[in-house]
DNA sequence: GCCGTTTTCGGCCCGACTGTTTTCAGTCG
């Protein structure tokens, strides 16, 4: 059984563990150790098999004999007995927002509660309000956590979050009473898919700002609202939080609530082994809880918070606990690429095959936003559904590229669009001869019908890697975030091979893909893979996406020198043409 | 379940809000 799944399982282990009611510190151990296994920098099978894994910080005794016997046996008696212990409906009452473990306990034990179904009718029948610790407010609380499940999805789009975020970002910018405010946890730290949104702001008078804030257009219920802090649902079914805290605080809360929580708990043990202690609202010369202002070692911006616990400022983005207290210690953290510095992208789609623009409107519009190049990889003929182009349309095209560049080099534009294909990586060739893919600026190869099989998507995708013309592998991994799963590949081989051949991977950064996932970059970073940011553009508007996509290459630790759509024009075509830059 | 310059037990990050209670447990982030 490979390290993903059984990362997996150990999730779940922790969670079940929780609705049983286990030390809350055990069922971590078990989060944490999947959260190692996921980072694990050498093969999980050679650990087992050297019996080294009890090495590894976070896995003692007992992970290791049972993540031994999953590797070994692709079973688990423990999980197993576990799993069969509990009704598989409970651990879906614990999406509900109210409910918790011993909530969700009380519910199964003494009516009988094991679904969401069942759950219902109980409240329905006002069965749940009579329970200790229960009341009318509970049930009712219960009843419309449920139907806003159905409704929406408990998870969103980073895009869909930011677009619902700005307009009260925005909003909070012109209160008078705001001093300063900013977008915090995973929608600061870029996550693909986060859960709610967080805001922060600082202010004098905490309660103007947050009844300003809960009467703002779009919200569609307060689901809570004290003096400090306010948590309402947006029309489209995302959940935004508001803090308000005082300016003096405003750097140590921002620092908190952007998290993740891994990160934090290693900055509050950082402040604890400098005698120090760290929470929302500052961080205090004191072993004991405190807020006393004669303790506290004042900071101005979130760079001297970090500064106190002796490290570099880490980037939002990189706040996840993958190694950037080891570089913020040492002062290594990479100068991390901007969205400014794309000049340009390589994957994109004209109405030629299933993209809506013309080559003319793209080539304006690119134009317009001050890009040097837009390469335009329609589908090849395999692709059918896309409109796939063969030779002989692909040719035409290429005419009418160098037509229209003839007309932007008059006007004295720098600008052009790149010759290119995206094609298909078939079972056992590429969809077109080498002889026309050598003829074009930019060659993408995608797998666009996976196998079920690892080992066989890997092995086209390698061979893909390995023709001499191929210059970009595009969203490797297939992933459809919320809709797909990825199709099963060895993405460490696939990086080792374009390794070796000096294919660049591509960082698709449609939002439904960001695909390469940023887990994965540090490793092809590692060993000199290049990255490609590109849109996988359909229309216009989809060049906006590259911001998203520098977002999400800040989080895989990518800089300027490793991302080659940041190149002006002349080094780019050096870069495509193997030539040294 | 993990861990150890307070080392084999007793810690493990910390605070706001809600609802039900009348001082606090549960949940959330």
């Amino acid at each position: 059984m490979d390290k993903d799944k059984i990362a997996g399982i150990l999730v779940e282990i922790g969670t079940l563990l929780e609705l049983k009611g286990e030390n809350p510190f055990k069922t971590r151990a078990y989060a944490n150790a999947a959260r190692t296994l996921e980072g694990l920098n050498e093969p999980l099978i050679t650990l087992v098999a050297e019996k080294r894994l009890g090495e590894v910080k976070g896995i003692g005794e007992a992970l290791e004999q049972k993540i031994t016997e999953l590797v070994e046996t692709g079973r688990l008696k423990y999980y197993d007995d576990l799993k069969a212990s509990i009704p598989p409906g409970l651990i879906e009452m614990l999406e509900i927002s109210g409910l918790g473990p011993k909530k969700i306990q009380a519910l199964n034990k003494k009516l009988g509660v094991d679904s969401i179904e069942t759950l219902e009718s109980a409240c329905l029948a006002g069965k749940v309000a009579e329970l200790d610790g229960f009341g009318e407010k509970t049930q009712a609380n219960i009843l419309e956590g449920i139907g806003r499940k159905r409704a929406y999805a408990s998870k969103h789009l980073l895009s869909r979050a930011w677009r619902a975020a700005e307009p009260l970002l925005e909003n909070l910018r012109l209160q008078p009473d705001v001093i300063r405010c900013s977008t915090a946890g995973s929608l600061r730290r870029f996550k693909e898919v986060i859960g709610d949104i967080d805001l922060l702001a600082s202010s004098q008078k905490p309660g103007a700002v947050i009844d300003y804030f809960v009467a703002q257009p779009g919200i569609v219920k307060v689901l809570a609202k004290g003096e400090t802090k306010a948590s309402v649902i947006l029309e489209d079914g995302i959940q935004c939080d508001l803090r308000v805290v005082s300016d003096a605080e405003f750097p140590f809360a921002l620092a908190y609530f952007t998290g993740s929580k891994e990160h934090n708990i290693v900055m509050r043990q950082r402040a604890i082994q400098r005698g120090l202690r760290l929470n929302e609202y500052g961080l205090f010369k004191s072993k004991e809880e405190t807020r006393d202002p004669q303790l506290l070692v004042p900071c101005r911006t979130e760079e001297e918070v970090f500064a106190e616990l002796g490290l570099a400022f880490v980037p939002p983005e990189l706040r996840e606990d993958h190694g950037e207290f080891a570089a913020a210690e040492k002062n290594t953290l990479p100068k991390l690429i901007e969205w400014s510095d794309l000049k340009g992208s390589l994957h994109n789609h004209s109405n030629w095959s299933d993209g809506h623009n013309t080559l003319e409107e793209i080539a304006e519009f690119m134009a317009d936003l001050g890009l040097e190049y837009w390469a335009i990889t329609d589908h090849s003929k395999s692709s059918v559904q896309a409109n796939g182009l063969d030779v002989k349309r692909l040719r035409e095209q290429l005419k009418e590229i160098a037509r229209i560049n003839e007309i932007c080099a008059n006007e004295g534009r720098n600008f052009r669009l790149l010759t290119g294909t995206e094609v298909d990586v078939l079972k056992e060739r590429l969809d077109f001869e080498d002889e026309i893919l050598a003829e074009l600026d930019v060659v993408v190869a995608s797998l666009h019908v996976p196998s079920g099989s690892e080992a066989e998507n890997t092995k086209r995708l390698i061979r893909a890697a390995e023709n001499p013309f191929v210059h970009i592998l595009g969203h490797l991994t297939g992933r459809l975030l919320l809709e797909r799963e990825p199709y099963p590949v060895n993405v460490p081989a696939v990086i080792d091979a374009c390794a070796a051949t000096g294919t660049r991977i591509e960082l698709n950064c449609n939002p439904y893909r960001l695909d390469l996932d940023w887990r994965h970059w540090p490793y092809a970073k590692s060993k000199g893979v290049k990255c490609v940011i590109n849109p996988d553009s359909h229309r216009n508007s989809h060049a906006g996406f590259l911001r998203l996509g520098a977002g999400v290459a800040r989080k895989g630790w990518l800089a300027k020198a490793d991302v080659i759509n940041a190149s002006p024009w002349p080094q780019l075509l050096k870069e495509l043409k193997h030539l040294p830059v």
